[in-house]
DNA sequence: TCAAAAGTGTTTAGCATACACCCATGC
DNA sequence: GCATGGGTGTATGCTAAACACTTTTGA
């Protein structure tokens, strides 16, 4: 315990140190897997409590350039779609019943604990990940990284459940007007493979056609000659995005629904 | 000047005291006069350099309450259309050439300054106001607060211009899935007027009946039996928000645009 | 009486939706 | 051969856009 204790100093002093004060990230990360889903949270040492993962801001660090940083440490990922989706700076957010259980839980000094858990503005940022390739690793707060699914999310520490609220229906109104699926889906892909992608984030089904139209003509898709074998039926093409257009879209998001 | 000094010396103080540091709010205002669109800038002490008003989060205040209470500080009014856009945290926005240019000019001593120009995070806000109903208040550092028009804004201060540019790229878009008008017109307006506001907004022109179709179609305008005498030509029909309709319309934007 | 603004309705086109049949593949 | 999934086109409806004439009013 003297042990936590020291290590808890340490990093008191590494925040004061190299990280602006007053400001976090929280993140929500999206995974996609088996038409699903999921959410990753992290639970605190020695309690039931959930929270989403976070992190802060160096000096000399832009804030764009700490998120990334941040949500490499949590997931082990490096190229992600990545979106700012809104700040949240409510004071009551950080005095929640809840929490003040969980410092107690945690076990940690208060006169320590108000040093790190003071009020904080918070930029919130959603991502997109390939289920599969997360290295979800948990930060010294928290003793267990895992996925939930979306619809069965617990009730989190802080305002972090409004949170993931906004977070889904700012990415699925963003679905609207923007192309996702670039470094979301492997190079090579099937129709279908993006159906499912949409489908699952929306968490509704859609039409096959109007859907494989829809994709088309937003230009971005390149058909290839092969098709994808191997699987028990009749073999789709794969598809690539054309990643000069996409970009384009992405920059000028006025090609879809103006 | 050594008046001036101990003013800043004071300010300083009261900066540490009871604001949290790292984060700051910038306001792009768009004013609304005379079938032009202008924003509203200040101009620093004893140099040509423009920028956005802005302001400071009091600890214990919730940041959107610190938006409210800067603006209104900033133009006298308190029932605005305020709206978050974005927060923009790169590091680059706060060493600029004209920046350092500027300190010199306004005669600080460089370890002052050091002191409240280091670098935040800063929450971006657009607001929605009357024109003629503001009462434009420099601030501490600046001397003049005057509107602009939206197409004729300097090279701003820091990453200001950026954000001028995606404000009224963000309202542009909010415009097609909410109601825009109300505290904006007056309590009575006739269709000309709203149709005005948005072509100012948007920067075009419509048509006088689709626009006419639309806005009664999304059910929350109320038509009165007066009409606007007093005018060179045909007298129009006066009408009047539903304030109950207006209100859900603004928290379901689904209504709008789907 | 003329110019300028406001009231009003219909036609048209484009896009999103709904919908059904044939084909390939593995079991 | 059959179940499953994938490929493809057309008909329909709704919403947005285009468009013109009549009325009122003050000058």
């Amino acid at each position: 315990m003297a042990e936590y204790k020291n290590q808890f100093q340490q990093l008191i002093l590494d925040l004061k140190t190299n990280y602006i004060p007053s400001v976090s990230i929280d993140f929500v990360i999206f995974g996609f897997h088996d038409g699903q889903l999921k959410v990753l949270l992290l639970r605190w040492k020695g309690t039931d409590e959930w929270s989403l993962p976070g992190g802060r801001i160096r000096h000399e660090e832009d804030l764009q350039a700490a998120a990334y940083r941040s949500l490499n440490e949590r997931t082990g990922l490096s190229e992600i779609f990545l979106q700012q989706f809104h700040t949240f700076g409510d004071v009551v957010r950080y005095i929640n019943f809840s929490q003040q259980e969980t410092l107690a839980k945690l076990g940690l000094p208060e006169d320590l604990a108000s040093e790190v858990m003071g009020r904080d503005v918070s930029v919130g940022y959603y991502a997109l990940v390939e289920f599969a390739n997360v290295i979800p690793s948990p930060d010294f707060f928290t003793e267990e990284c895992r996925w939930w699914d979306i619809d069965q999310i617990p009730p989190l520490l802080f305002d972090h459940n409004s949170m993931v609220t906004l977070a889904l229906k700012t990415l699925r109104r963003q679905l609207s007007y923007q192309p996702i699926g670039y470094k979301l889906l492997p190079d090579k892909f099937t129709m279908p493979d993006l159906q499912q992608l949409y489908e699952t984030i929306l968490g509704q089904s859609l039409d096959r056609r109007n859907f494989q139209k829809r994709m088309l003509g937003y230009g971005i898709l390149e058909r290839l000659e092969e098709r994808k074998t191997g699987g028990a039926h009749k073999a789709p093409y794969l598809y690539r995005f054309d990643k000069e257009k996409y970009q384009q879209a992405l920059a000028d998001e006025t090609l879809f629904v103006g």
